[in-house]
DNA sequence: TTGTACGCGTTATCAA
DNA sequence: TTGATAACGCGTACAA
């Protein structure tokens, strides 16, 4: 690996002009700009990152923290985020924290050890007083993923939860139903209290009663679907419709009334939440309401680059979810 | 932050001392160690990775190529190299290749100019010659998942789908089936070929001819397995089991079967390959072939840790992938 | 067992 | 517009 002075030498310069000439920071004149970029091509020079990080302390690099790399949901958040990280000419540090505080604590400062530019977050275990601390005493510039915290938020990449929540019941009513159940996640997550706001303003919008037997507390998991159908079916079995919180548990919840013999969408219509891969592939195909997470990604990202004085163009910080129409959803007989 | 020559003051050593404490490089005594960490902890020092690049010439990181983050299926894998790294102290840096030569080529260099002490590559756009000059050539340690090269064969991470292959098959055989179709991947994959040799072994091992009309090149897609399918029904009617190359062609397939008119699993069974998540959720839920992908993230890993000093433990580099069985094959009547 | 002193490759400051 | 030179913080011969 040739290193500045071997180019500064073949070029007939000073290893100062030849990272001057590199990096942009003082005019240098044509003719001797073209001699070290000419050197610098012959040598195939490719600055060292070390030396660079040591004087500039900066090391380029970028790095985020998901619960689990391998689920497809944060998989496509990756996505985005390393899309415009690497047009950026930074690279992308992964690192899980699964969701469990300690971990995610680890997962941080292990990142910020590497002396990353900036990090961005995705955490269930932490508090949000932890997050607030993070981002404002943290060494680095910080971008929280899915949380919203008042303190923080201009940091914070979200999306619109409540609309959510209000889409998918607002697309049941607008298809007749008028008894809806609703499977939410742990109310200690503020994402699904949100969507259970959604619920509740799209029914009082359309001048249904809000009925708290409707209303089952899941776990975002598929079990934990499976069993809130069968409570919310034992309790109210006048429902033709059911909105769960998330993909995984409306898996769950269809096993069960499919169990139950009965039929989607025809007994009971289903709206799930996150599109994430597997809902194109049950049967029915499921209906559901889809978070842009590659655009979020790349969101999140532009706010970081933004902290590091990179060009900052408008980002948006707040995502609105679409509904995803698919077949698991049937207009009621009136 | 702290620096070492602050922890040397305070503990009242040299900052040579300070690092051998840390690095274990040279005994020092146990009175002075004791000083030292005390030091260390007080000032809350961490050494700084620029600095310890520069004069070790190592990065600490590793660096990992995949098509796609997001894919679930690749995401199993960063998770087993991930738990192995995070676990020896190093870390991960990721990029994208999307199974393109170029974009590889781009990804894989990018790692290295981060001076990444080792990277593992998978990689679908390279040849075998590209991959064997990176690791004969190439600055770092590199290890390749997901092909077998002979030139390099030490290096490779590989499931045996000869093996899986005959499992299918030989699954179906057990089941009494005769007129076993199979779909396969495209032929210029040895992934694909493979399958299709272990296909046809488990034929001759009983006894039942080997028919090529039973057996379509796709292209490992959905649309392409349903597309495959149709061909096979039109040319075979008589088939009563198809074997699918990997699940998202059986997904595509079992579509155009229902399409048809064919149940499954008791007009025709179907057994896919890769046990992605998907499977599970197909209708009816598919048996499949599992390779073991976050163990041989592991292994990838262990095998790069072993070339770069650390304590090697005997690493396998040949996984067997086993049958998952689950409700997409069915029993034939006699 | 410990300390001194140098080198790693770059950027930044200052002077010319 | 350019060149010397001093940091940056650590590891490691070499000497003691």
């Amino acid at each position: 690996m040739a290193t500045i002075r071997e180019v500064s030498r073949l070029a007939g310069v000073s290893p100062a002009t030849v990272s001057r000439v590199l990096n942009g920071t003082t005019p240098v004149a044509d003719t001797t700009k073209e001699r070290v970029l000419e050197a610098v091509a012959t040598l195939e020079y490719k600055p060292n990152a070390f030396a660079r990080g040591l004087a500039t302390n900066r090391s380029g690099g970028i790095g985020i923290t998901v619960n689990q790399v391998s689920s497809p949901y944060f998989g496509a958040f990756i996505e985005g985020v390393e899309q415009v990280v690497r047009a950026a000419g930074l690279h992308l540090m992964v690192s899980s924290g699964f969701a469990d505080a300690k971990a995610e604590r680890d997962s941080i400062e292990f990142l910020l050890e590497r002396r990353c530019d900036g990090v961005v977050v995705q955490a269930e275990g932490l508090s949000d007083d932890d997050l607030i601390d993070l981002v404002q005493q943290g060494p680095a510039p910080v971008v929280v993923f899915g949380r919203r915290i008042a303190e923080i938020e201009d940091r914070c990449v979200v999306t619109n939860n409540e609309l959510g929540g209000a889409l998918a019941t607002r697309y049941l009513l607008d298809h007749g139903h008028r008894h809806i159940g609703h499977v939410t996640g742990p109310l200690s997550y503020p994402d699904a209290r949100e969507r259970l706001h959604g619920y509740r303003r799209a029914l009082e919008a359309a001048g249904v009663a809000y009925d708290d037997r409707y209303t089952v507390e899941s776990n975002f998991l598929e079990e934990g679907g499976a069993q809130a159908v069968a409570r919310l079916i034992a309790r109210a079995p006048e429902l033709t419709a059911i909105f769960f919180a998330n993909d995984q548990m409306a898996a769950g919840g269809m096993r069960t009334l499919r169990e139950a013999g009965r039929d989607i969408p025809n007994d009971v219509s289903v709206v799930g939440y996150d599109d994430v891969f597997l809902a194109r592939y049950l049967t029915p195909t499921l209906t559901t309401i889809r978070q842009p997470l590659v655009d979020m990604g790349r969101a999140a990202a532009h706010l970081l680059l933004e902290r590091l004085g990179h060009v900052g163009r408008e980002v948006v910080r707040r995502f609105d979810p679409e509904l995803v129409e698919r077949q698991s959803v049937a207009r009621i007989a009136r």
